[in-house]
DNA sequence: CAAATAGTGTCTGTAAGACAATATGTG
DNA sequence: CACATATTGTCTTACAGACACTATTTG
């Protein structure tokens, strides 16, 4: 236990100022319900007892930082291998009491289905997540603002979505992300003209009304849709 | 002088691993006639001799990372103070060979007008740049994909014009940046609609042909276009 | 007046929002 | 069959691209 007196920095072998530490920070979403959730973890660590915060680590050069932020997320939550993003860097002089740690941030995105047992981590709604520790409420922003602008603008939504799933599947999906509501019989129109997904095996029953035909992302990697109109709007 | 024999990395003072270091690079981008341009330098320290690279260097706990990126163009190139916006961040591990040197860069967007002199600088046509240093070629790529996503869905372009100006410049400047041309009418018809540009004092004269009225943008930062539709394309 | 550049008007194809109508399952 | 959900069809508005035509300047 180290009681703080001085700000953290470092020095390389050539005698140069360095970071005290880099940090990997995960901003991980999801979609449950109708509304998008986010991965928290409760610090129990020295100044910030408590407080809700991303997961996320310090990185060392034995590994890849996006390597990092895999390792952490299995680590603390029993996740599996997720679809991992380089969201920005976060290097404000004063972002960490302890000293000069700038943070890089991903973004992972996952279905609902990916839910882990709950261990220690908790998701929770976008909208009432409540103050963060760091900047990591800035984080959220920004990986938030990055995924609606890309909704329509890539397949990206195939990583909140099962391998196969239904057209009202996707919309609960892509409402829950854009923060508005589509007319459903558009947004199926729409998402196919799309050229992002193909038809998957026949439809799904069990549910009340008629069975839903099922459909898969051409492509499991980012990639930008096909160009229809020139410019957004 | 130093021969690097062992990749160059650091501890901080309670022992654990740091980076060396840490770098701020800068791709500063302009409209050059009917083409984007980027500054690059030429290195002459030891690794490096000759080579291509953005304009950067390395940053310490005395600024902020954005202050750096400020004072090295200004250092480098007598140039005023730029709009800069973050980039990304480039951390992979073996992309600087002197050692363990995660990369923050910015995004700089100037006026052709506010050419430097040339002070070992040099601007150079973004298709023809050739290789540069490091991963400073990624660093361009993303650069160039942020700023032709952003060119409509924001006022990002204002960066790239003087105070005031023609709809015949605008639209110099937006098919440099989108690489496409744009019929002249319905530029003009959709820069006005898009909310984002107001008219200035009266036309200009001087030139051959009818005066152009001027126009500016309603904000000098970085601003999301009013929606108009909802989705892109 | 001719040339050159600026700006207006209009037509067309397509995207997107809304909603009516039909299809196909379950209890 | 009643109900619930899925899917198709159609109508309307707005946007983007294209282009004809008009306006205003210089030489």
């Amino acid at each position: 236990m180290v009681v703080v007196t001085a700000k953290l920095r470092a020095r390389n072998c050539d005698g140069y100022p360095a970071p005290a530490g880099v940090t990997v920070d995960v901003v991980v979403l999801t979609v449950i319900g109708p509304s998008l959730h986010v991965l928290t973890v409760k610090r129990s660590d020295a100044p910030f007892k408590g407080r809700r915060a991303l997961p996320g680590g310090f990185w060392n050069d034995e590994e890849q930082a996006a390597e990092v932020a895999q390792r952490k997320l299995t680590e603390k939550t029993g996740m599996g291998p997720v679809h991992l993003e380089k969201l920005s860097f976060y290097a404000d002089l004063s972002r960490d009491r302890r000293g000069w740690i700038p943070s890089l941030a991903y973004l992972a995105l996952v279905p609902s289905s990916s839910l882990p047992p709950d261990a220690g981590a908790a998701w929770v709604p976008v909208d009432s997540a409540g103050p963060l520790a760091f900047d990591h409420g800035q984080m959220l922003a920004d990986a938030l603002e990055l995924v609606e602008r890309r909704l329509w603008a890539s397949n990206i939504a195939f990583a909140l979505l099962p391998e196969t799933f239904a057209l009202s599947e996707a919309r609960g999906v892509y409402e829950a992300v854009a923060r508005r509501r589509y007319d459903g019989a558009s947004f199926a129109r729409d998402l196919k003209r799309s050229g992002l997904i193909e038809p998957a095996q026949h439809a799904r029953s069990g549910g009340r009304g008629r069975p839903a035909a099922l459909y898969r992302f051409k492509a499991r990697r980012l990639q930008p849709a096909p160009a229809r109109r020139r410019r957004a709007g």
